[in-house]
DNA sequence: TCTGGGGTCCTAGGACCC
DNA sequence: TCTGGGGTCCTAGGACCC
């Protein structure tokens, strides 16, 4: 079996690019939530130094300088362009796992390239580029983690073809050598400090490292990425996307509240969300985690981080049931006098909604289930939030600033290209 | 002035059980 | 001075990922 990855390159950046191509070779970039920091970067904007994260403030000299294009992030747009990526490389094998919105990986059995690997696959690279204008590179390898490695090079060194190999030991000594081991999946910043005192630095001297040895001073998890650098494979293809173990919605405000009104239509509005998302995967959770805080960055404001979870009587899907005790949480955490900046709830305790054990004096009411499905089906259809809580008041006056957005291209009739 | 959001897995340690 | 052994479950916290 033969393991790859498929990965597009700069995915926000090269998704405003495919729907207007006066942005290429002009250095772009898209900001995160609240357009606070930039989350991707055009090749012209890497070159200038700009890293992954860094604040729009502290780089707006930049930007002017050199006429960035600055987009906010358009969720919708590219939640479309990435299944229809997906769907792409499915025409070129079956057996996919979709690792993240610009990343699948794949395997190949060896039977459908008839011999030229490398071509077939240099054929699913044109057709993407072709087909929904996205650039993507591809690494091909006998483990997940060499993969990683081999897209890495095939993109670093602008790979003619997108499309880079790792199999014999000689090619896969030389990359190996010249990778620092913070470039290996899975190695982060405290790992690889903890492996320069060992005097580990290269990805090499991880792979030929003594196993027993890592193991016991690392875990399971340092000792596998080891053994997927020997060839080993440890980390399996995971085809069948599994359900949510949590599920998380929190935001920034575009300005600071020290309001609790504000803080509790937030709060509704990330509940309804979290819950939409629960019942689209049918289960129940336990209890929810509110939490509000101020902006960590301030220097003149008194900081105030809360949270307080509460368990509910029974795992449930009902929205109402966790904005009463959404409400409760936050009556409990809230504090006059705080400029708070973001608040957030996490539903926990996640099971299938089937197997739920109820016990004797708990009385399920079909009912609220056709309320939820009625709400669900009415939002799809009219827009969400159509129909809401009310908890979720109706000015959403703590929504975040969201200032330089491209149309909808793909999802919105109205701004698809060429209609009026 | 301005700094994102949403996840997973693993381990250690405590509570509890027989 | 003496105070078992083995197991499971749960939670908090750390580390990592995109």
């Amino acid at each position: 079996m033969i393991f790859g990855l498929c990965d597009v390159n700069n995915f926000y950046v090269s998704c405003e690019r495919s729907f207007d191509p006066r942005l290429n070779g002009r250095p772009v970039i898209v900001l995160s939530n609240n357009d606070g920091c930039a989350v991707a970067r055009s090749n012209e904007v890497k070159a200038l130094g700009v890293k992954m994260g860094a604040p729009l403030h502290q780089i707006q000299h930049l930007v002017k300088q050199h006429n960035f294009a600055v987009f906010s992030s358009n969720y919708s747009l590219y939640a479309d362009m990435s299944h229809r990526f997906e769907a792409m490389i499915e025409k070129y094998t079956p057996n996919i796992e979709k690792y993240s919105c610009d990343e699948m990986f794949f395997q190949l059995d060896g039977q459908e390239h008839r011999g030229n690997l490398g071509a077939y696959m240099r054929q699913m690279v044109q057709d993407i580029k072709r087909g929904l204008g996205l650039p993507v590179c591809v690494g091909l390898a006998p483990t997940k983690t060499l993969c990683k490695i081999a897209n890495h090079y095939a993109k670093s060194l602008s790979v003619a073809g997108g499309v880079l190999t790792l199999f014999s030991e000689y090619n896969l000594k030389n990359a190996l050598e010249i990778l620092p081991v913070n470039e290996i999946w899975g190695i982060g910043r405290k790992h690889t400090e903890h492996l320069a005192k060992l005097g580990i630095t290269t990805a090499l001297q991880l792979r030929d490292a003594e196993r027993k040895w890592i193991r016991k001073r690392f875990s399971v998890v340092v000792e596998r990425t080891l053994m997927e650098l020997r060839g080993v494979s440890c980390l399996e293809l995971n085809e069948v996307a599994e359900k949510k173990k949590q599920i998380v919605c929190t935001r920034s405000f575009g300005e600071k509240t020290e309001s609790q009104t504000v803080l509790r239509e937030a709060i509704g509005y990330h509940v309804s969300r979290a819950c939409v998302d629960l019942r689209s995967q049918q289960s129940v959770a336990k209890s929810i985690t509110v939490g509000i805080r101020t902006n960590p960055f301030s220097k003149q404001d008194r900081q105030c981080v809360r949270s307080v979870t509460i368990e509910l009587p029974y795992p449930t899907d009902n929205t109402c049931d966790f904005q009463a005790a959404a409400t409760q949480a936050l009556n409990r955490i809230y504090q006059t006098g705080y400029k708070y900046k973001k608040a957030g709830i996490m539903l926990n305790g996640l099971s299938d909604k089937g197997v739920v054990q109820y016990d004797l004096f708990h009385r399920h009411q079909p009912k609220d289930d056709a309320i939820m499905q009625v709400m669900d089906q009415i939002n799809a259809r009219y827009g969400k939030d159509v129909l809401r809580c009310g908890s979720q008041g109706f000015e959403a006056t703590w929504v975040m600033n969201s200032n330089r957005k491209s149309p909808r291209y793909t999802t919105d009739w109205n701004d698809i290209i060429g209609a009026s």
